[in-house]
DNA sequence: TCTATTTGCTAAACATGTTAAGTAATAGGG
DNA sequence: CCCTATTACTTAACATGTTTAGCAAATAGA
């Protein structure tokens, strides 16, 4: 049984992508606020859980190539959010440290970003909300 | 009952971007031998569904913002896989068309695309796969 | 009909996405 | 120990994402 040429409303690829900027619209509005953006928050997040990280560590759990963290760690380094110093035991490596400010940052907006989530949360129902994010790992898990 | 902080593992953000790069990436590649952009490939997908289009509702179909969409459509056109021409009954908006060469290009494609998306569906599983469309499009519906 | 507003698109500026190439430090094999 | 390969990052170049501003055409009222 044969399918049809998917239509842009039932294309996987789409779906994803108006499905984040629907996520991501409030969220952005909040962090322009701060002047900083939807990567950098996300780089401030993974900072603020582990304290100090290596550059690729955090590329990974952001979800970001090196070559865009490269820049955006110039910046935030700039903006005084976080330090970074040489990994002394491996000089290849960083160790990248979030400061006080930075944490300060954080806290300041995590609650408006937790309760911008639980509002679609509550949208979706936690049960489907649930199971979106188990079917949305379950596909990260596929061979690729 | 309070949740405690959702770890990246267990955002949804990022939970999104994860299943989108890993769908992406074999179609990326492919795009890549075509010398063509993912966004490209998806205005050329819009046009050709419906053969003539006007801007907004190209951006609207495709998931992009104008100003993105202005800059595609100039390389497109250059690429000589469109053509635009000013809409005559309102001379603010122009027509968008798919030339023989863009029909090519997709006709070319569209296979390796399909298959490489079935390949996800038949790993996740089609009652998963489809699943996972209505709560993607379900989520995309709510209030924002 | 005149003007204020809205609509459709473009331009500009800065940030990131993506690929390819480059550099320095380490690891591995002979 | 030397040479090669690998790893960790950086740089560069081009394309897109995002916000703001701008312009021309159309629309809505007064």
């Amino acid at each position: 049984m044969t399918r049809a040429i998917p239509t842009t409303n039932r294309s996987l690829p789409i779906a994803l992508l108006r499905a984040r900027e629907k996520v991501m619209g409030p969220i952005r509005n909040m962090l322009h606020d701060v002047d900083i953006t939807e990567q950098q928050w996300r780089v401030m997040r993974v900072l603020q859980e582990r304290h100090a990280a290596e550059p690729t560590k955090i590329a990974e759990e952001a979800c970001l190539l090196l070559p865009s963290l490269t820049r955006i760690l110039q910046k935030l380094e700039e903006k005084q959010l976080i330090v970074r110093a040489r990994d002394e035991k491996d000089r290849r490596k960083q160790v990248v440290k979030i400061t006080d400010a930075g944490r300060a940052l954080i806290e300041a907006n995590l609650p408006t970003s937790i309760a911008l989530l639980e509002d679609v949360r509550r949208q979706m129902g936690s049960e489907r909300y649930e199971a979106l994010l188990d079917l949305l790992n379950e596909l990260d898990a596929i061979d690729g």
